[in-house]
DNA sequence: TCTGGGGTCCTAGGACCC
DNA sequence: TCTGGGGTCCTAGGACCC
């Protein structure tokens, strides 16, 4: 048996816990450089705001419907986050956080009336954290997900499923006629593994409910779209083919990309953008314990604007694996250089960090000219940084190519409405007036 | 006229997730 | 004016091996 815990609206709900006037309103949260809507609170959704909207399409709404717009305040959302995930663990014995706002919970061995577990726990998690969060159960990962999205809904839009569902929804309780009855009036789409493409061929073969999805043979299923798909009807039907990762697995790639806060065309600032980016890579890399064998950096204009198009990219190979973040900016700054050509407004750019393997496998290697010793100091000056930097702040020990001013006035990220860091910033948390 | 059988590895592209 | 960022897995096809 297994159960999801999903924090609802999450990144809404995030802020709503500091600023309590948010309740009863409409409020999205925008994605870097503000772009369009990332997280959206029920209002919102009722405005018909769509899940990606651009916000230039829906900002009139401000005016017209006291909509309230938010930056996105990924710290207080990663640090709340922590909190949810570490009270959702006391429902079972394993754990999977699956994403920030969602983890999965082995319950196997787990005795008692589950559902009431769970209220508890949901009651738990929103009083010492104040997220309001909806938990389903199920007989494998895929039904625990779709439990979830029924407690979400029959609490949204009371009278769309039988009563009892709302908030905490545990579909191995159900009768096989309660559970049609459910599975009938569920769209195929909304179902994890359907995304837009198969949900779309589903639908114009007649296939609309999840129900009518668990009726197709299986060899149709097979043969039309594959071995993923299989695994999904199968777990829909309660054969449970996929377990919780209790561990976490190691990335297999390590990514940093952005869109700029305006078009660059020239290549310094390009070049400092790569250097930040690359930066923030390999601080996650070597949290991770890796190395990287090659870095990949690419440029490109927006797909969304008329004008000269340009999109490149180049792995750049190292000569030995590394996670020294002066060796990869070089190999970085090097693959911008060899891609770059002016006179082109480019909108997003980005480092990648590929071929990653554990620091503890590293090959020992004859380098005249590189001494073992050296390799070792600069190990200890990368930890020495990591550090300083966890315990002062961001960016406070930083290469020089990255500039002091975040590109401020060039590629700099835009972000003019974002709330305080509440819960990781001393300068920052909330004052309590009498 | 006739042209094997079985592998591995890599890459690009497409689907999915939040 | 203005459209996010970070991942995963699978498949097909080509190069190459014996």
């Amino acid at each position: 048996m297994y159960a999801l815990v999903d924090g609802n609206n999450f990144y809404v709900s995030c802020e709503r816990v500091f600023r309590p006037s948010l309740n009863g309103r409409p409020v999205v949260v925008l994605s870097n450089n503000d772009g369009c809507a990332i997280a959206r609170s029920n209002e919102a959704k009722a405005l018909g705001i769509k899940m990606g909207a651009p916000w230039f399409q829906i900002r009139h709404l401000e005016e017209q419907a006291g909509l309230v717009a938010l930056s996105a305040n990924f710290t207080l959302y990663g640090d709340m986050s922590d909190r949810m995930m570490s009270l959702a663990a006391g429902l079972g014995p394993t754990q999977e956080v699956y994403s920030i706002d969602e983890s999965f919970i082995g319950l196997h061995g787990v005795r008692g009336d589950l559902v009431e577990r769970a209220w508890k726990i949901r009651a738990r998690i929103h009083q010492w954290t104040g997220i309001p969060c909806g938990i389903g159960i199920g007989s494998t990962k895929t039904l625990a997900k779709l439990a979830n999205h029924v407690a979400k809904t029959a609490e949204r839009k009371p009278g769309t499923y039988a009563d009892g569902m709302a908030s905490v929804c545990d579909l191995s309780k159900l009768r096989s006629d309660q559970l049609r009855a459910v599975l009938s009036s569920t769209e195929v789409g909304e179902v994890w593994g359907v995304g837009r493409q198969i949900s779309a061929q589903l639908t114009a073969l007649g296939v609309k409910s999840v129900q009518d999805f668990i009726e197709l043979p299986c060899e149709v299923v097979r043969g039309k779209w594959g071995v993923v798909l299989e695994r999904t009807w199968r777990e829909l039907r309660g054969e449970a083919c996929i377990e919780v990762a209790d561990m976490p697995v190691p990335k297999q790639q390590i990514a940093c990309t952005r869109s700029f806060g305006r078009p660059v065309a020239d290549l310094a600032p390009l070049l400092e953008a790569i250097s930040e980016f690359t930066s923030r890579a390999a601080e996650k890399l070597r949290k991770q314990r890796h190395l990287a064998g090659q870095v990949l950096v690419f440029a490109r204009t927006s797909p969304f604007r008329d004008g000269p198009r340009f999109s490149k990219s180049v792995v750049v190979p190292l000569r030995r694996p590394s996670a020294d973040t002066s060796t990869l900016t070089t190999a970085a700054l090097a693959g911008v250089r060899a891609i770059y050509q002016p006179g082109f407004n480019l909108a997003k750019a980005g480092v990648m960090l590929l071929d990653l393997m554990p620091d503890t496998q590293m090959q020992g290697e004859l380098a005249w000219d590189d001494p073992v010793t050296g390799q070792r100091d600069r190990a200890k000056l990368m930890v020495a940084m990591d550090q300083v930097n966890d315990r002062f702040g961001k960016r406070t020990v930083l290469l020089g190519s990255s500039g002091i001013t975040l590109g401020a006035d060039t590629w700099g990220m835009k972000q003019v409405r974002r709330t305080p860091r509440y819960t990781t910033v001393w300068g920052e948390v909330p004052t309590v007036r009498a």
